[in-house]
RNA sequence: GUGGUUUUAGCUCAGUUGGUUAGAGCGUCUGAUUGUGGUUCAGAAGGUCGUGGGUUCGAGCCCCAUAUUCCACCCCA
């Protein structure tokens, strides 16, 4: 039999040890600033049945779905005919009824509409799973990835929004990211699409600004142009296109500009109370009023949130909104939810481009016991336990070999202290520990490693 | 899904118009050092040149297919 070239999946990843120990660091960051707000943990399946995913994602996003074949025979009962068609998307539907999902909030509604009579509303949780998409892969884009999930679904007070941006204004402060919180609101959006006539083409439109970034307004007004605005509508949009200024100076111009909108005037109302209680709550990240910011799922309703950082190009490594009715296509009308949701892989490709992999990122053992067997092996075994019993993370080396070995494995895996018990220390019941950073090392009686180490 | 790009030792990369036995640095292992790592010195191991075809007397190099990486679209964390 052949040997086969081992390898993973396209955009999958193996983590290493390193890898790990900081990927640790950024969720624990996270999850101890979620809980700090007191939100509660939740998981769900990594896979969800297809037709709980299936169209809530656009048409886009179910192409971008991992499909799960059924098990058994998955092809009794297809016929000839439907197995030569060239009709993948019917045939996908008869042969897999399960998908991976794709993110958390659509399984976290789901979840929300199947255990409504256990959920006291309002519900705070968070969520730290991996998600699967089916994309190409590209710097910053992986097809799995890790989602922290954060929502409070059943209420309507704003001061909910207002304390996403806190939490992701804490997150980033502890991870030492500086980052922009950039904010808008979909009814803002609304307002403009009424403004120009077009309250049917607000994807199009929004899909197209969010795109002034990028490629400029002159492009912009073109693309427009193409997915159908005419001349006049063009014009008209023109004041939201070439808005500038202080969030006060945006916002007076679009509450004059939207006055007679339907929609507009709350979107304006919205973003001034959530960015007055940001004020209070003494937010240190920049929060920008960003009317080019339209990505995201269409589902969002109000506030649409999105951070970046400040120092790095690569996408959002954070986005989230209100969403007023997710629950209802799950049968549970009228719940408000509001969310954000952190990409840890990217905020680790972050931290990485900007050197910030500094601490808590080597092995997390303090002390290793050299091994010289028999009776000495015994006695470091028994003294590993009471330091792990205090606390420190503790490893006895496996095997008596040489001592040049057992240094160096201490080294490579700066481990900071390692204790020595031979023969002659047994006799006299003393061991000697040795700092690796510095090379000094001292003879003491048993008893005392456990002053020195916490001393240090 | 569209267009481009990358792939040579564990890692980062050289490799001339197609010509003998494919190289370097770092890392790994061994020894100098039988109770001491990180420095130094000496030595060694490690390659189906992404994979499969083709052209050629001869292919790491040229052609085709495919996988993979990264990039631009699309869209998104």
């Amino acid at each position: 039999m052949s040997t086969q070239k081992p390898s993973i999946p396209k955009g999958t990843r193996d983590f290493s040890p390193i890898e790990m120990n900081r990927r640790n660091f950024i969720f624990n960051t996270i999850r101890s600033v979620f809980e700090q707000f007191g939100y509660q943990p939740i998981e769900t399946p990594a896979m969800e049945n297809l037709n709980t995913l299936l169209g809530k994602y656009g048409e886009e996003g179910d192409k971008l779905l991992f499909k799960v074949l059924n098990s058994g025979d998955f092809l009794s009962g297809i016929t000839e005919s439907e197995l030569t068609r060239d009709n993948a998307a019917a045939l996908s539907s008869k042969i897999s009824e399960k998908g991976l999902r794709y993110d958390l909030t659509v399984p976290f509604a789901r979840y929300v509409v199947q255990h409504r009579n256990d959920i006291t509303f309002p519900f705070k949780r968070y969520q730290i799973q991996p998600v699967w998409r089916a994309d190409r892969p590209q710097k910053g884009r992986y097809r799995e990835f890790y989602q922290c999930d954060v929502d409070v679904i059943g209420s309507d007070a704003l001061i909910n929004e207002a304390e996403l941006l806190l939490i992701a204004d804490q997150v980033f402060g502890k991870l030492g990211i500086d980052v922009i919180i950039k904010l808008n609101n979909r009814k803002i959006l609304s307002g403009i699409a009424e403004l120009i006539g077009h309250a049917d083409k607000i994807t199009d439109i929004t899909v197209t600004i969010d795109k002034l970034d990028k490629i400029g307004p002159k492009k912009v007004n073109e693309e427009l142009a193409e997915r159908g605005l005419g001349a006049e509508a063009i014009a008209r949009i023109q004041p939201v296109i070439n808005l500038q200024g202080s969030n006060d100076e945006k916002l007076s111009t679009l509450s004059e500009l939207l006055r007679d909108t339907t929609d507009g005037p709350k979107g304006v109302a919205e973003i001034i109370e959530i960015l007055s209680l940001a004020k209070i709550m003494n937010i240190s990240s920049t929060v920008e009023l960003d009317l080019t910011l339209a990505r995201g799922l269409n589902y969002y309703t109000g506030a649409i949130i999105e951070v970046k950082a400040a120092d790095v190009a690569m996408g959002s490594v954070c986005g989230g909104g209100r969403y007023d009715n997710l629950t209802g296509i799950f049968g549970l009308p009228g719940v408000s939810g509001v969310g954000i949701s952190f990409g840890a892989d990217r905020i680790y490709d972050v931290l990485n481009e900007l050197n910030l992999f500094t601490t808590a990122t080597a092995s997390t053992t303090r002390v290793m016991f050299v091994n010289f067997g028999g009776q000495e092996e015994k006695l470091s075994i028994e003294m590993a336990s009471k330091l792990r019993a205090i606390g420190i993370n503790t490893e006895v080396y496996p095997d008596n070999t040489k001592l040049k070995k057992q240094f160096s494995y201490a080294d490579s895996n700066r481990i900071p202290w390692v204790v020595i018990i031979g023969e002659q220390e047994r006799i006299e019941y003393r061991c000697i520990l040795k700092n690796m950073a510095t090379g000094q090392q001292d003879s003491m009686p048993m008893g005392e490693i456990i002053n020195h180490i916490i001393k240090v």
